[in-house]
DNA sequence: ATCATTAATATAGCATGCTATATATCATTG
DNA sequence: CAATGATATATAGCATGCTATATTAATGAT
């Protein structure tokens, strides 16, 4: 009647993502930037400019948590704040050129994470695994659906 | 051409790790237990007197992850190091009778986690959740196959 | 027995994540 | 327009995880 984690979706979950994150942090380390500002670049990769507030909401952490993260990537010459002209609150986050430079080197690493971690799945899968894991994060994300 | 994060097996892992650490936290606040001191004990219920070393190849974190853990625990009053007889560099820890006691309780709420979060699932796409996620792990995990 | 190596734990320092709270600015309302 | 409430960001403090290093004790080789 014990708990079984090798049962537990919660258990292996947790397993899991630390053996990607230290997958991944191997893989971008020579790059010198760290899994969280990974993440961070590939939304300001896809649109540059956007506030601490957007990168909040697409990333789904809290947002003392991405005041941390963007502070950590100033501070490493990944990002400009500069000032919102129409909002003197928030600021607009801008990728530097060396940020810019990475998206290349930085998803190639992370693609070759992802093919390596799923090379024993066949096709099928891969999709069944990753729309397994799409839907049990919709079931727990906590209604994201307000404007 | 970009990066989409929405098929990145190691995003959507790390994005779902989040969420089930959100709600286990929820789920067993009210026991005054956080996630790692749940995960330690459930090798402790298991098998109690157990040494550092062994819980930290058991849970597969590094060692001084653990060894934080474990000074935290003991400062909550869930466990106490006592000297191992047989060998003085290492110490034995056993569980306290209040942690003994949380066994019930927090396994329910880990449960019932679970249960939550795949509840949007049918038998046979949970059975398979946990099984991609286990071979995932495996090939992964960094050979511990030694003695 | 002594010296070098290995083994078990501890500690320092950092990144990422969280909650709770503070601060500054904007927006709304009387 | 002043007061109030909402919004955007920052900061404090903590847990969990990591790497690197220190400490102490056991083992093995000479």
């Amino acid at each position: 009647m014990e708990f079984d984690k090798s049962k537990s979706a919660g258990y292996l979950t947790n397993h899991l993502a630390r053996l990607f994150a230290s997958e991944l942090q191997n893989a971008i380390r020579h790059l010198e930037i760290a899994p969280a500002q990974f993440m961070t670049m590939l939304e300001l990769w896809r649109e540059d400019g956007q506030t601490q507030k957007a990168l909040v909401k697409k990333l789904d952490v809290e947002q003392a948590t991405m005041a941390n993260t963007l502070t950590r990537m100033e501070r490493d010459g990944l990002i400009r704040r500069k000032p919102n002209p129409t909002d003197a609150r928030s600021q607009q986050i801008w990728l530097t050129q060396k940020a810019k430079k990475l998206e290349g080197p930085a998803t190639e690493a992370a693609g070759s994470i992802n093919n390596i971690a799923l090379a024993d799945l066949s096709e099928a899968d891969r999709a069944q695994f990753l729309d397994l894991m799409r839907r049990v994060i919709a079931t727990l994300q906590p209604e994201t659906r307000d404007a």
